[in-house]
DNA sequence: AGCCAATTATTGACAGAGTCCAGAATTATG
DNA sequence: CATAATTCTGGACTCTGTCAATAATTGGCT
């Protein structure tokens, strides 16, 4: 539905471009990309893009909660089509591979922590690493790069 | 107590060096300090560090599991002094400010999601974002830079 | 103590991700 | 259509972190 990301744009305040569509695009057909794989996207979407308007779009889009970013240790940002739900990732060591997992404890317990210092908190990011299906095989025998070891 | 972290990295098979016993001191000293800082610090306590040899430590010592690496969002990797027990940070989004939280529900409960997607989890890594008891009343007043807005 | 082999540290170059800036092009609006 | 604002382009630049070759230390042994 290309005509409904433009209402989605338009209705943020955020003008329509070409570039913020496919960008948009983009994330529908690969959640969890990163910056750099939703330029190439693009590109072959439209023909071609600068890095800089990529990272603008992402950027706003961030900011206007149209799309969510995560941040895993050791890799670039990914992007995300899914917000609005309190979802956290698992991300494979071996391989990358990011999924979705709803959260383990009901609803918005996530947002409890035990002591929290008196900060106000207002998100909880939980992210699991381990050993993705299609890895785990080969994680048993050899032990593979779980470290640079 | 110096003596002890000598006899800490020999046991763990690591030659005792002079940085490396300041880099340990360094982050009972200061916690949640990036590699930068410690080098700093490092730099204080003993007159000269190269930033190769920070980052050596902190490495081979994250993998013997003496010290912690964590990697909020949007900041460099912080490294901590207290391992072994699971807990988390709550990261003040206005001052960066960190801090330890015990972890909200009893004992290992943060290793279990709801729907592993048939990954083999062994680690839960939470942070929780929000604002600081310090930073608190200035965010009352002003939005602050919540984002780059 | 003094020496040797192995482990570490230093130095400098390099890579990836992201940001900043100024000018050119595009967009929404009257 | 014309105008003002916003957005895109392209290139330079910063910040973390890593690699590789050479010099210095450490720890065991005599």
């Amino acid at each position: 539905m290309p005509a409904n990301s433009a209402i989605l744009l338009r209705e943020n305040g955020l003008q329509v471009t070409a570039q913020r569509l496919s960008v948009l695009r983009a994330l529908t057909v690969r959640p969890h990309a990163t910056a750099d794989e939703i330029a190439e996207l693009v590109r072959e979407d439209i023909g071609t893009v600068s890095r800089q308007a990529v990272y603008d779009s992402l950027g706003l889009l961030t900011d206007k909660c149209l799309i969510r970013r995560i941040q895993p240790a050791g890799s670039p940002a990914l992007y995300e089509d899914r917000v609005g739900d309190n979802h956290h990732h698992v991300i494979c060591r071996q391989c990358g591979k990011t999924s979705d997992v709803d959260c383990a404890i009901d609803d918005t317990p996530c947002l409890t922590a035990a002591d929290d210092s008196g900060y106000e908190i207002d998100e909880a990011e939980v992210i699991f690493w381990g050993t993705c299906p299609d890895c785990l095989p080969m994680s048993a025998a050899a032990p593979a790069i779980k470290k640079k070891s």
